[in-house]
DNA sequence: GAATTTATTCAACAACCGTTGACCACAGCA
DNA sequence: TGCTGTGGTCAACGGTTGTTGAATAAATTC
């Protein structure tokens, strides 16, 4: 399955260290730091350590390089896995395992952020963001949540879940920003437990 | 104390419908909807019906247009009054208040989502923007919250309201967007009595 | 070895951007 | 009427950007 078909030079793969890495990587921490307009590909090509013409030839235009450095990697499915066992308290161990694998994956994080700050200026990534949020929040609670007014249940989340990134990761509130995730898994989970079975 | 104390003709004043009121107002909506970079000097001319070098004449750089056009007009404290009042039930208020001024002024809701989609891109106007959100919640807040971690209720409740406006008025969710400030008040504020009296 | 396909660089183009300076029109004051 | 300061336009400059095409080097199959 994973013979080299080609006659010539083989392809590189996307993972490893090659240059082709390289470029997904630096673009991703790019577009994170100073979002879509701010970041140059010459400034990308330059901390690959490449020259810009190359992320052309591998990605095709600036918009396409953006799509594939924030193609989504691990499903976060996984994540929430065996959540909603937990009854109250769902919304705790849901901020904590959220904030925890952003701290200890710095690469997803760059990745979120980077969606986060992209969104806010183009229209399709927004949109892309937001089913990704609202997606991940249904399968989460979909089942637990109370019957009447699902749907807004899970938005309310969700807002509470944007600003707890925007505050944390861009707009660098200091108490929100220096806080563990088991301390914001505290203080922030009873709200999400209040959106999915509180009064409205 | 409003007499033309020049010699020549009278300079314009900021508000009424001359051209450089007009180029404020083009400036501001623009940014509110493509952000700083994608706007350019020429599209808020285009605008404004001005050829863009007036835009020079008045306000300089597009860095000082800029903050011309996102000066805060109004005092929110006045907006505000009385609040504290309420005891429980003042994050409903609060929120109400908060949203139903954006729907009633479209200018200063422009201003305000100018400012969150620059300021994601800005780091001067993101600090401006963080100093304003806390500042106001201070002022409003910080005599009836709870006297334990004061601080970090006071940023909690900025994070919920980022992720208010974030997702009402940029990313779009169905459900916060199409909402009320009165079903926002009642959903979202008990979230804000929480964070200012709740257990953390 | 030849043939072929990919990796990588270099130099350049065309478009656009913010900004500038020259220039004229107009309104108020002496 | 002249003087002065402002309103407003025009054309252009210098810089940056995304993108392209040609050209060379390396790796693989036959």
């Amino acid at each position: 399955m994973t013979g080299a078909r080609g006659r010539g030079r083989p392809r590189l793969d996307d993972t490893g260290d090659n240059k082709r890495g390289q470029i997904l990587d630096a673009a991703r921490e790019m577009f994170a730091e100073r979002g879509f307009e701010r970041t140059t590909m010459r400034a990308i090509g330059s901390r690959a350590g490449v020259d810009p013409a190359l992320i052309h030839h591998y990605f095709g235009t600036k918009n396409d390089l953006l799509v594939a450095a924030l193609r989504p990697e691990i499903d976060p499915t996984t994540l929430f896995a065996g959540i909603a066992d937990r009854g109250t308290g769902v919304g705790r161990e849901f901020v904590e395992r959220a904030v925890g694998f952003w701290e200890d994956n710095p690469q997803q994080r760059s990745r979120a952020v980077a969606l986060l700050r992209v969104a806010v200026t183009h229209d399709e990534v927004a949109d892309r963001l937001r089913e990704f949020f609202v997606g991940v929040a249904t399968t989460v609670f979909g089942d637990v949540a109370r019957a009447d007014h699902r749907e807004r249940r899970i938005a309310l989340v969700v807002s509470q879940m944007f600003g707890l990134v925007l505050a944390r990761y861009v707009m660098k509130v200091g108490e929100i920003e220096t806080a563990t995730a088991a301390e914001l898994g505290r203080s922030v989970g009873p709200t999400i437990d209040n959106y999915l079975f509180g009064e409205l």
